[in-house]
DNA sequence: CAGTATCCTGTCCGATACTG
DNA sequence: CAGTATCGGACAGGATACTG
């Protein structure tokens, strides 16, 4: 972990890359929240080698995304749950997984959102929550340098500016 | 590329995580939609080194994430523009960067997105396109098999749902 | 069943040097 | 400026054996 260059760790979008960035990390949470809660649920669903899977549950409690909770003694044994920060992966994970359907099933969707109550097929939009709009409409809504943006996110904005500038002036 | 195991493959989301599970695409796709286009740009941007950077915009280009156009000759030169594709990533972006805002910037928060129109800041939430409501709402919403689903995506609802019944009978 | 302990390999990634 | 070529190291990840 921590592979975050200093360049880049003011960024959120790195922190979070700092989390889960590896391979198996978000293939164990999909599995976490498909309800898989032990160590050999995991690994058969994955067919992950022991030990990756062993290092891996420990970074993500480690993290804080998951959370160990002993159901029995003698041997000592574990059962893995998601917390309250695992919990709140799940709006990336499902964006993922729109995103895998729209463009790379070309055979037909394998895995859907439905809704409980009909089983009907729903379609994930992320929007702004005051206003229902989506936020992927990059004409009313943009990123921008928060509170505790440091020297290196500011540049990058003041860069985006600058450049956007020369388009619509050209 | 391609690390997907058999096991994996049918999944959605093992499939996303194959075309940008390394460390650096996100980043740099994170710079693409910041409006960086050329090479240097990102590579001052995200301090990488200049092969990672080329392997890296190769394998995305190679994926259908960004497209490279000529803008001069003698040497040939590139520009890398997000595609339809890449572009689509943004809500798993957004998803990456509410995650982080929330759970890793403690000091508060250095990237966020706000409205053009009035710089208001924004809360990204991801909800069903018909009904508006948020999606993370398990009691409402969940995953299923979709119409292309094998038999190990299959087993993976089987099981979760066996293990739901135990855990409401009990 | 739930892991730990070893060993090995691939490759991601960094550093650096070079080219038109 | 926009890359390519090479070398090396660290580590993710795989295979397998072993334990209570």
């Amino acid at each position: 972990m921590q592979r975050t260059s200093f360049e880049n760790m003011n960024c959120p979008i790195a922190r979070s890359l700092d989390r889960v960035g590896e391979w198996w990390s978000i293939l164990i949470l999909r599995d976490a929240f498909y309800g898989l809660t032990r160590f050999d649920e995991f690994q058969k669903s994955l067919n992950i080698a022991p030990n990756m899977l062993s290092r891996r549950l420990a970074g993500l409690v480690e993290e804080g995304l998951l959370e160990k909770r002993p159901y029995q003694d003698k041997p000592l044994r574990h059962e893995y749950f998601l917390t309250e920060r695992g919990r709140d992966f799940r709006p990336v994970m499902l964006a993922l997984l729109a995103w895998g359907n729209r463009h790379f099933a070309p055979e037909g969707e394998a895995v859907i959102v439905t809704e409980r109550a009909t089983g009907e097929r729903v379609e994930p939009v992320l929007v702004d929550r005051a206003s229902g709009r989506p936020v992927t409409d990059e004409a009313l809504f943009e990123t921008a340098p928060g509170p505790a943006a440091d020297e290196t996110t500011r540049a990058r904005f003041t860069r985006r500016d600058a450049k956007r500038e020369t388009l619509s002036t050209s």
